[in-house]
DNA sequence: TTCGACAGTGAATCTAGAC
DNA sequence: TGTCTAGATTCACTGTCGA
């Protein structure tokens, strides 16, 4: 067993053969981003034709989920036997795989202390309408166990928030742009680099300055990265030889923030926008209403999903609006008004309203 | 075996037993929020509601693991074979269960479609703030198996959501004021009665009209109030006698809307088909029009047979699009353009307003 | 320099109906 | 059950190029 630990080292190798060589209850933070058990059947074009690059990886394939589960739960044992007591896991992943390590996790006796919505704010779309567009990923955040005393820097996380609590729900954009590290030929060097702001936001949260931070995959190092600039001690795995040398590269050009400054960014406000369907869903203009303009010259009727019918029209309460006045567009906000004890009222009040309720809670 | 269908009821039972009853293949969906066994009031029932022994602290163990997880694969067992083969199912749940019943889902056979985020407006804080204000739910997203061709109603979600693809994570409100259900100290009498606004998004993405429902967990009963409401079948099962009574009285006192006033965007695929060669006929585009692409890089000639004819190549609009542009297929609707007034107008507007002359005359 | 048009892209389990 | 084909389907953002 070695005595010493390999602190800010990214090595090479399998992540459960490499944490074997570890001490038991050396590390106060792990982070963990491992494959997705992604099933994908063919490829996949954009409306345009072009094709999307999935990841067709070796590295995401696994011959079912009991394959899936057993991988899972050798690296997670591991993990555990290297966290001390009071240490907590981040495991992110999405629904082909998150569940099962949410599974894992708790029979392996970790104790969950929150999950976590990473909210896309430019997301994918889904080209073929068939679903939801899969605009999140899942993070869960466990204890060592359910004695554990770990560690949530809550003030920091309120000051992070405009002062109030920080929710389980995070609106980060994607890792684009100049994160985004890229090979000679400009294509991207890891199919899933993850945002920095993500890992800004974990290590801020969950662990304290010196506290050594263990990414068993590493990929292209945005937690090495992180963990250096925020003064952080890090240890690192990589199985695939370009994965790491770009990692450690990165890690080497990495800058700490200078001791003491501020390291609190205050997080994107969500601004709020809501659609015409959401008064309909909410009960305050239910479907079946009847809207009218200003001057009761023409009206229309509220459909479940948000939509006016006016005799064979239908559309958004612009598009109608924009239509029944032979206008080349139309505000439906300013346009619609709904009867209210004898007055009419526009949606736009209506609209008001609802942010009102919304902010005070 | 029973012939017919407990339409529009709500069976006091255990919803094993209940769905026992019922014929194999038919329900088009069901929506299920089953029991969380969180601690409430210091007790820790068991799902048969028997009490756990010893401390209240108990639900780490891995015995009430495994005994959640049975429970867990007994209903959902039966609600599968209830469901047709395209049928869909949704389950919600919190941290505690929703990992392990994503697992059970996925060893059953069900196959994900979405993970979707609840994300509530009004959350309760975290009063000892050691965690990440818990500020969402999770609601798994399923079909029966792999190759169910099941029901999403896109355009109806997009209407909804100002004419953007509706994403997986959803704002929505708790359920307060007026529409909770309450006993006669005015004490709420279900813990997590869902909002209606939640249940009227689920119906409506899909469910069609007449389509039956089932939830297994009824409770008060909000999916039988919004199914009624939208003009759902609905089947429901309710242990709890109090509940049942609340949710039999809730489901009688709604009002379905009116026929047709329940009536959302419909698919473009159900909006009658109209062959180009009919535009051609009617005199929208005459013979001999030249059509081009967007980008004006391609044009080809329409024929009186409303075939297109570019170079020696001849065929429908689709063809001739995918051959140009060396594409394996092409929707030749939006990819052909017409020039009028120095704007050029995709083929697909010109239908839209066929349609439109046609549903008024 | 600035602005607009256009092209490119991201952890994706991505068709339906007729024959 | 498979095969074939008509035709349905995208949002937010970044970077480049040309005027």
């Amino acid at each position: 067993m070695p005595v010493e630990l390999p602190l800010d080292q990214i090595l090479l190798g399998d992540c459960v053969e490499m944490m074997r060589l570890l001490p038991a209850g050396s590390v106060d933070c792990v982070f963990a981003d491992p494959p997705y058990n992604l099933q994908l059947r063919g490829e996949l074009r954009r409306p345009d034709d072009s094709l999307v690059d999935g990841v067709d990886d070796d590295w995401d394939k696994f011959g079912d989920f009991a394959e899936y589960d057993r991988f899972t739960r050798e690296w997670l044992s591991e993990a555990r036997r290297v966290m001390r007591k009071d240490a907590t896991i981040w495991v992110i992943g999405s629904y082909h795989n998150i569940f099962r390590i949410g599974t894992i996790l708790q029979d392996l006796g970790f104790w969950i202390l929150n999950d976590v919505i990473w909210r896309k704010s430019n997301p994918m779309p889904n080209f073929r309408g068939r679903r939801f567009t899969n605009a999140h990923e899942t993070m869960i955040w466990a204890a060592r166990g359910k004695n554990s005393r770990y560690r949530f820097n809550y003030a920091a996380m309120k000051a992070l928030n405009d002062d109030v609590q920080m929710r389980s729900d995070w609106l980060l954009p994607l890792c684009t742009g100049g994160e985004r590290l890229r090979n000679a030929h400009g294509l991207k060097l890891h199919p899933t680099q993850k945002p920095e702001s993500l890992l800004h936001r974990v290590l801020l949260a969950s662990t304290g300055i010196d506290d050594i931070v263990l990414d068993p995959f590493t990929g292209t190092g945005t937690t090495a990265a992180m963990a250096k600039r925020l003064r952080r001690r890090f240890i690192g795995i990589e199985r695939h030889p370009d994965y790491a040398e770009a990692a450690i590269g990165r890690f080497r050009r990495e800058r700490p923030l200078a001791e003491g400054e501020a390291v609190a960014t205050p997080a994107k406000r969500d601004v709020p926008r809501v659609p015409f369907g959401s008064l309909v869903e909410q009960g305050l203009v239910p479907p079946g209403t009847r809207l009218c303009d200003k001057s009761r010259r023409v009206s229309a009727t509220v459909s479940p999903d948000g939509t006016l019918v006016a005799g064979s029209r239908r559309g958004s309460i612009h598009q109608v609006g924009a239509q029944l006045t032979n206008a080349p567009s139309c505000n439906g906000w300013t346009f619609w008004h709904l009867e209210q004890e004898g007055q009419l009222m526009p949606l736009d009040t209506l609209r008001d309203r609802l942010l009102a309720v919304r902010a005070e809670g």
